[in-house]
This record gives structure tokens, sequence and C-alpha cells, in this order.
DNA sequence: TCTAGCGGTTACTTCAACGAAACTAGGTGT
DNA sequence: ACACCTAGTTTCGTTGAAGTAACCGCTAGA
């Protein structure tokens, strides 16, 4: 019942809408992927995660740890340790992005033959 | 047999290299899963993706659909009928990419209530 | 005291993406 | 002859994301 929207075409079995870029774009950025590995792993501190990913700038760190601490996939704490200690774990819904994401890099690792055949082909003709 | 690369660190499940990220850029930018969409349905004339996306530009739905092309994931078909027409198709490559995709906006769709509740707890405490 | 590490912030710059608009070039209708 | 459709390309200007580098407050160790 109540199928009576969308049904003049077939394109709506899923929408994309500007709500889905904007996530997407929040959360399968240049750094997320990494940083997201690293966390899945074990927590780590800010340095630690510089050190793992060291052509990450300082800025680019930081800019890409407060989205993710924002979309509530990461979560920071301060620890009040001597020296002070900053720790980055990641949330449970931060570990649900896991199987998603790992299917995408497993597409790319199978079908990333398949492109770079593509891709000469399509430079060879250069019609 | 050799598994011996792969083993002082828990992090190798999957790695991230360049050639991961430029591929991703290439598929998951901000127009391509839109025309992914369409062309899963049906193919289409450039102005039929025109007329279906009308917030992408000329110059970037042609952008948009030579990479994918590039990589394979869509062809490119000139009909030579009366007025000229240009037809675009999913590849066989293309459809494959269907079903990460899918997933990743599943988890959008069934995540979103959760990760803007946590954007308002974020942006509540202006520490 | 001087230096180094941690966890950032701020200011400046650079670069690529994107859009708007004009232009091309063949065909069609009136 | 004129205007419009298709499928683009080219030019120009804006914007935003990212990097560099400097600085900051705090602590610890030599």
């Amino acid at each position: 019942m109540t199928r009576d929207i969308a049904s003049d075409d077939a394109s709506e079995r899923f929408e994309i809408g500007a709500r889905h870029r904007e996530l997407l774009d929040h959360v399968l950025d240049k750094w997320s992927l990494e940083i997201l590995n690293l966390l899945c792993d074990r927590p780590s501190r800010f340095s630690e995660l510089r050190r793992a990913i060291p052509a990450v700038s300082q800025k680019s760190l930081t800019t890409t740890l407060r989205r993710l601490e924002r979309n509530g996939i990461i979560e920071r704490a301060v620890l009040s340790t001597r020296p002070l200690a900053v720790e980055y774990l990641i949330t449970p819904l931060g570990k649900t992005l896991r199987s998603p994401i790992d299917e995408i890099l497993h597409w790319v690792d199978t079908k990333m033959p398949e492109v770079e055949s593509a891709r000469r082909r399509f430079d060879d003709e250069a019609d």
C-alpha cells in the first residue's frame, strides 16, 4: 500500500540527495580511510597518526579528525596523564563503516587490472 | 604459502595506497554516483543526463563522462542517426560497482539519524 | 637554561574543481 | 534566412580544499 509515489520512473531504488553526497564527502575523503583503518586496529594518539601517515600535514590531520569526531565516527579522549595526551578511538557507529568501506576497497583491488587496461585502450585511441 | 609478507603489524588487512585513492576519486566523485545510478537503469543520451541532473553543468558532465569512460565504467556510443546522437551505457565492469555503492548508500540511509544527533551533540558543546 | 616533544592554531599561498557563458559545428524546422 | 537542437570545447573567474610554515602553551629531560 501507498506505493503511489515513485512509479513513473525506474530510478527510485536509491535517491542521491545532497545529504548523501555531503556525508560521503565527510567520511570517504582524502585521509579518512587511512585514519579509520588505523583506528579500527587500536586507539592512537595524534602523533602516532602523524607518524603512521607521514604524508598528512598537521593541519589536515586536525581537520579530518575534527570532522570525523563531529560526525560521530571517532571519539577524542583527553587523558589526564602527566604530560597530557590525546587519544582517538573509533566509535560503534564508526565500526559500522568498516564493512561498506572494505567492500569498495575490495572492488578496487580486484578490478584495478580491468580499469588499467581500459585506460590503456582509451589513451591509445587518440581518436 | 608465501604468507611471509605482512605479519609484523595488524594493519595490512587492506592497504590504501595512492592507486586506491585515485580510483575512488574517479569513481565516487561529485556526479558519478548519480550518473551511474541513471545508466544502470537504461542507456541515456547526453541531454537526457543533463535534464535528469539539472545541477550539473555541461562542462562537468562532459568531464565526468569522459573520466568514467576512460576507466572502463561506461561506454560512449555515437549513433549514426539522422541528426546524430550519442548514447552512454554502463559496461559490465561498471555494473560490478553497483553492489559496493549500494552498500555504502544504504549505510548513509540507515546511519544518517545517528550522525545527525552526533553533530548536534558536537555543535552544542561549544567547549 | 636550552632544547625537544605533544597537540594543536593561525596566517599565507597554491592548486584544482566547478560554474557561467560564449563559441563551434552539423542538422532541422519554418 | 533565421533560429533552435545536439553534443560538445574553450575561456574566464570564483571558490574551496590542501599544503607550508610559523607560532603557542605546556611538560620533560640534559
